[in-house]
DNA sequence: TCTGGGGTCCTAGGACCC
DNA sequence: TCTGGGGTCCTAGGACCC
């Protein structure tokens, strides 16, 4: 059996941990810039606030003082989630940390009779320990944790924890599915279900498996056994990402290429710092850029190139000198641009490298790499991104994004830091 | 005025090989 | 009239997730 222990609503439950007062109250935290709702209180939620929103069609309630909008302080989050996650680790043989708010833990060898009691105390434990509320959905597969943790979540009849360990149970819950509820059926598929007069994940299950395998390929035949408790989803080989990506929205569009090439060589350095953190070296470089595209009054363009390098890199002058050739392939006048990224792909152990430099010119590889090494041993003191190349903007990439509405940084050291500032 | 960021996997089609 | 067959690898685009 699996457990999908999920947090309630996270973000906002984060930010309730050091507002208690906020509690029962419409919450709701923001995306970066101030831009769109990502994540809601349930009394939000009752007010219809859908996830996504745009901040300024809800703007109103805030100024009204019916719902209170925080802005994302994701420093904040990782931390809490981290607590969460150990708390998890403790208790459990093995644990899958799926994203910043949920996890799957397999609990084998502990005895069936008492699983039901044991996520209590974990419930229990973490909103005592951490102070945020989680549900649980026990299952044979994945799939059908996910649907059992909701119905934990949804009604407090479970109390934090949803068993479905009998067959029974498990048909009940697919009757009482929509099919678009089911992880793995997204935006484009969930019309197509219902156009073929699939309206539950109990329709689903009951076509034939050739049936689903033709419409859906592996995918779709993969949620589908899994819904009829076959385990098939694997878990994820987390050990080195395949892609890192660092990109942001402006507040403002930019036109001038003078500060996009400052934005693009601060996204590029952040990702050359990730790599350095796992000990990765990336042979892609992909510089993307975006108009606005809720503008329909402006020309649209959204760029995309890569370059590959001869010999991954990890060091900042040479990920940033990359981008910022990649730039120029593709930027044009006459666009106001409203978002911009790097990606960097291809992705290898930085200690593989050795002898595939043959040929190359390895004191300047290595001049390189010392410079990068002690740009992060002065940046990860108190002076954060005081080392910088000269192509880097003057202050943090976060500048020029809005948070007006940003919590403290409660729990972590850089509250200290800011302080000073 | 104002609309997020960071990932993964699958598939179809083209290039290339013998 | 008539123009092979089979395989691999790579890439772009699409779909999904939180």
């Amino acid at each position: 059996m699996f457990a999908l222990v999920d947090c309630n609503n996270f973000f906002v439950s984060c930010e309730r941990v050091f507002r208690p007062d906020l509690e029962g109250k419409a919450v709701v935290v923001l995306s970066n810039n101030d831009g769109c709702v990502v994540s809601r209180s349930n009394e939000s939620k009752a007010m219809g606030i859908k996830m996504g929103t745009p901040f300024f069609k809800v703007r109103h309630m805030v100024d009204e003082g019916r719902l209170t909008a925080f802005s994302s302080n994701y420093a904040l989050y990782g931390d809490l989630s981290g607590r969460v996650m150990s708390i998890l680790a403790d208790a459990v043989p093995h644990i899958e940390i799926y994203s910043i708010d949920e996890a799957f833990l397999h609990l084998d060898g502990i005895d069936p009779e008492n699983v039901q009691e044991f996520c209590r105390s974990l419930v229990a434990r973490v909103r005592q320990w951490v102070g945020i509320p989680v549900s649980i959905g026990v299952a044979p597969t994945k799939t059908l944790a996910k649907i059992a943790s909701h119905f934990a979540k949804t009604h407090k009849g479970y109390r934090g924890v949803c068993m479905m360990d009998t067959d029974a149970k498990r048909l009940k819950a697919l009757e009482l599915t929509p099919i678009d509820d089911v992880w793995g059926v997204g935006r484009r598929l969930a019309p197509k279900m219902e156009s073929w007069g699939v309206r539950s994940a109990l329709d689903f299950v009951q076509r034939p498996k050739g049936w689903v395998q033709s419409r859906l390929g592996v995918n779709g035949l993969r949620t589908w056994e899994e819904l009829c408790g076959i385990p098939c989803v694997e878990e994820e080989n987390a050990e080195r990402r395949k892609s890192i990506c660092t990109s942001r929205s402006f507040a403002d569009m930019i036109e001038d290429e003078r500060e996009l090439e400052l934005r693009v060589s601060d996204f590029a350095a952040m990702c050359a710092k990730k790599l350095r953190d796992e000990g990765s070296a990336a042979y892609d470089v992909t510089v993307f850029m975006y108009t606005n595209r809720f503008r329909e009054d402006l020309s649209q363009y959204f760029p995309s190139v890569t370059i590959r390098l001869p010999v991954a890199a990890n060091s900042t002058q040479e990920i940033v000198s990359t981008a910022l050739r990649a730039l120029k392939t593709i930027y044009k006048e006459g666009y106001q641009y409203k978002k911009a990224g790097v990606t960097v792909s291809n992705i290898v152990p930085q200690d593989e490298l050795q002898g595939v430099l043959f040929g190359y010119d390895q004191s300047l590889r290595q001049k390189q790499d010392r410079l990068s090494e002690v740009m992060d041993s002065v940046n990860s003191g108190s002076g954060k991104n005081l080392l910088r190349l000269a192509a880097q903007r003057e202050g943090h990439y976060a500048d020029g994004i809005r948070c007006e509405r940003r919590s403290s940084l409660y729990t972590t050291s850089l509250d200290e830091i800011m302080k000073v500032h």
